[in-house]
DNA sequence: ATAAACCCTGAAGTTAACTCCAAGTCAAGA
DNA sequence: TCTTGACTTGGAGTTAACTTCAGGGTTTAT
């Protein structure tokens, strides 16, 4: 497969397909004969596993480390455990956090049907009082 | 209060909080007569706001738009809701992202137990086939 | 009244993650 | 065979969100 079919099925473009391989974050394709790429299935099993973790927002960096030591086999399983907890501590902050941004916009647009959003209202008014002019 | 102390309090550090004033994330604090911001309570309750949505990864320039609108007065209320609506879009979807992400670090957590997780084990594995060294 | 610590601005530098470009090689159809 | 389109590389350019710097003014404590 070209790597334009590659980035067909996978949804990432050309160049950033190729940008992956360059970092590390996926493992180089193998090559025909004369140096083109040929995407197999297990490069694509890397690329569609790779983007469920960057879709969530994990830095490539983190990513990219991890598949570095999947690929050096199990004796870096520890290494790699520690990784996925220090990686799933940071997505439950980050889940918390966007329910806390959650709960504003719910409250906020609860009210909104009513006036204007009653916490906003009160800054607006104090940044107001502020203001000489407006 | 000085933006040493502003700084302190809400744990942004003194040239962000500069920044942030400048791109218009935050309203510009009063000053005192020699140009000297002087932040009250008013500018710490927008920066706590705006915080909270940073943390949840929405873009500043959503913030900034939202902000913007909001010290413009009631006539922006229909327009601050569909900036609303789209922002609780998008953190549904990182949320889910996100569990989605968990979702595999737990299954692989709970397989590293035993030995390699299967899943990537099987991609090394079909990788490491079409390798000719190691 | 002077040194230390703090404040200001505008601009340049940094990092992550792309995105595009130039110049050249390779492959498939008329 | 010649054109057209896809592939290659290295490197430059872009955007978001900081971060640091240069050069200067202000406040405070001794």
């Amino acid at each position: 497969m070209t790597i334009k079919e590659a980035a067909e099925k996978t949804g990432v473009s050309v160049d950033n397909l190729r940008f992956y391989v360059k970092i590390g974050l996926i493992p180089a394709a193998p090559r025909t004969s004369s140096g083109i790429r040929n995407f197999d299935e297990a490069t694509l099993s890397w690329v569609e596993f790779v983007l469920r973790f960057k879709r969530s927002g994990m830095p490539l960096e983190t990513i990219r480390r991890y598949v570095e030591l999947a690929l050096q086999g199990d004796s870096t399983k520890q290494e790699r455990k520690e990784l996925l907890l220090a990686a799933k501590e940071d997505l439950l902050k980050k889940q918390e956090q966007i329910q806390e941004s959650l709960d504003v916009i719910n409250y906020k647009l609860d009210t909104y049907e009513q006036k204007c959003g009653p916490i906003t209202a009160e800054m607006v008014a104090a940044w107001k009082a502020k203001q000489p002019s407006e």
